[in-house]
DNA sequence: CTGAAAGCGCTTACAG
DNA sequence: CTGAAAGCGCTTACAG
């Protein structure tokens, strides 16, 4: 049905060797032949099989990149980069997409150990759940970019982490807010989120130096449906101003939360930013278009993507099993735009009070 | 480096064939070899090599995705829908992304061709670029569902197109329109949008039913960054109000177009929508967690995803090589939210007057 | 310059 | 119940 190097031979009265060489452009064939069987291959509508091929060569020249389903829209930046980066090298870029259902994730990951993919990018929230995974492929000796892995994770060589320093974009954020007058500035966590506790400390210690004292910044939400996250800020505005309604100030956990928590303020009659600032995270291009366009800080998916790509393709290129990688830790880049402002004044005589 | 089955018939001192048939459950082995060799398998850590299962077995149980780069966002149910479909049926799905560049485009289609995938899904503006690469796609007997292919696409076998009734559920959205009292309708038009005749057709049929004459409904709006939607529409809200300063309701390509357009118009002071009316098309989650909620055509993508899978599911269980399918005709669904509304009297005055 | 042979890791008749 | 052989489509030493 399909054509191979054989039909080719056959029909032009050569070695299937023959036919190999002249199509991978090796120059031990005679130009006239070469000429022939380029033709042949031509007319006939030659492919190479790329299964034949990888299995033979030991290599796919496709890589994986692995995110939460639900997730993909936060990394669409980090989506398309990378899969420009696999094309411009010729490589295959392949997304996977984790269900939420554990059962069903490891599943996938299976695929990826099993699909012979050279390489791997992952962006999860959940490292603990498939590191045993993790560790499977590089026992393959296959490297993989972690990006977004805990501090402790896995230093072991292939092993590549990535990570944006939240905590000093956070700095700027919790700078910018203070000398608008804020002082309750919360924070919100998801239940599936890596545990930050480095984020609650710094924005507690940020407001201790303004004398703000035995203000809570985490504000916990609770939801079932992990990643639909506009639904879970539409859902969480309630909550959050029935347990912090002093809060003038939230940070949340992405661009996504943050536009529905606009919304579900606004339905209750809480303006943003006159009565609430809000910052996102991601930096989603909507966020510049939303009709409150959205402060928020960008985690350099951009960049990520292209670092994780160089990386892998180094070591593609000249295999290190050897060195122990350090983490690669980039800085993200606070926005500013609308969604942020000054507080108002009785809120802030508010927070000088207490 | 990989545990291979020759590697536990080695160790267990059979012949791999045995191997294989035992991991396979073939039920010619003898229940306690078997069980000597599940456990060695598990032990050593084997994982099948999909690459070698594939070369044998002639099929890959992978199918593809194709989409323009920039569209996936739209069409995220459609992503995820059909992952999950996939997946349940121990089928990997891969999304590949065309980019806007078409000799880029056509590079990545190639590896469609290459790539052993059992079957593909696409879901493209322009088909007549990658006419000939489906085309190829099909010789090679791999059956493909084609969604929002041009009317008269290439009935062969194998090939299956599906579309959603737009015109169906224009009406639908014309008739709550012209009940609201809209008379100056608007429809927006991209570059690289399949020219939809029928669209402006039937808005000014219906207009004309109305009595409204001479007005052309189409809004053409040229951007040279095909799919980022949000500012595209953001941009176009200067030329609306300045070409078409009539206009009281305008449909627009999709939900990211229209929501930029809000962000635009209300940036000159129009309000949506007390000065005009805006629907979008796709029903993404967002929409309805936007400020001003968007009305917005369903385009069923969920179903679209399921019934597509369906038929490849069919196609590859009992393969049918002669008869030739016809078109799956999907009816959108209008949704109606806030972006919405009856026309301001003036405006409605100025109507009735023309 | 050309081709016979081996092999990538697996599955599937087929013979014993 | 078990295993030797052939083959999926290709590439790469190696011999001529």
């Amino acid at each position: 049905m399909n054509v191979t190097i054989y039909d080719i031979a056959e029909k032009l009265q050569v070695s299937h060797t023959t036919v190999s060489m002249a199509l991978r452009g090796r120059p031990n064939v005679r130009k006239e032949t070469r000429e022939r069987i380029l033709e042949a291959a031509q007319r006939m509508g030659y492919r190479p099989n790329h299964t034949a091929v990888s299995l033979k060569g030991g290599r796919t020249r496709r890589i994986a990149l692995v995110l939460p389903e639900l997730n993909v829209q936060n990394a669409s930046i980090l989506v398309s980069r990378l899969n420009e980066c696999c094309d411009n090298d010729g490589y295959e870029m392949v997304l996977m997409q984790l269900s939420s259902n554990p059962e069903r994730s490891r599943r996938s990951f299976e695929l990826l150990l099993q699909g012979g993919y050279d390489a791997a990018v992952t962006y999860l929230y959940d490292y603990a759940s498939v590191r045993d995974l993790i560790e499977a492929f590089l026992d393959q000796r296959r490297p993989i970019v972690v990006i977004g892995a805990p501090k402790d994770y896995m230093p072991r060589p292939g092993c590549y982490a990535m990570n944006v320093n939240n905590q000093g974009t956070l700095s700027d954020a919790l700078n910018m807010l203070i000398a608008q007058g804020h002082r309750y500035i919360a924070h919100s966590i998801l239940p599936f989120q890596v545990a930050e506790s480095g984020s609650n400390r710094t924005i507690r210690e940020a407001l201790r130096r303004q004398g703000v004292t035995g203000w809570e910044p985490e504000f916990f939400y609770d939801t079932r449906m992990p990643a639909h996250y506009i639904r879970a800020g539409y859902q969480a505005a309630g909550k959050l101003l029935r347990t912090k309604p002093e809060t003038t100030a939230i940070q949340c956990v992405n661009d996504l939360f943050a536009c529905g928590l606009i919304r579900g303020l606004q339905e209750r009659g809480v303006r943003v930013p006159r009565d609430i600032s809000v910052i996102g995270s991601d930096n989603l291009e909507q966020g510049e278009f939303f009709p409150v366009a959205l402060t928020t800080i960008d985690l350099r998916n951009f960049d990520m993507a292209s670092a994780a790509w160089q990386t892998i393709s180094n070591q593609l290129c000249e295999p290190d099993w050897e060195s122990v990688p350090v983490t690669n830790i980039l800085r993200g880049n606070l926005i500013v735009r609308e969604s942020t402002g000054a507080v108002r004044p009785d809120a802030l005589l508010t927070a000088n009070v207490s």
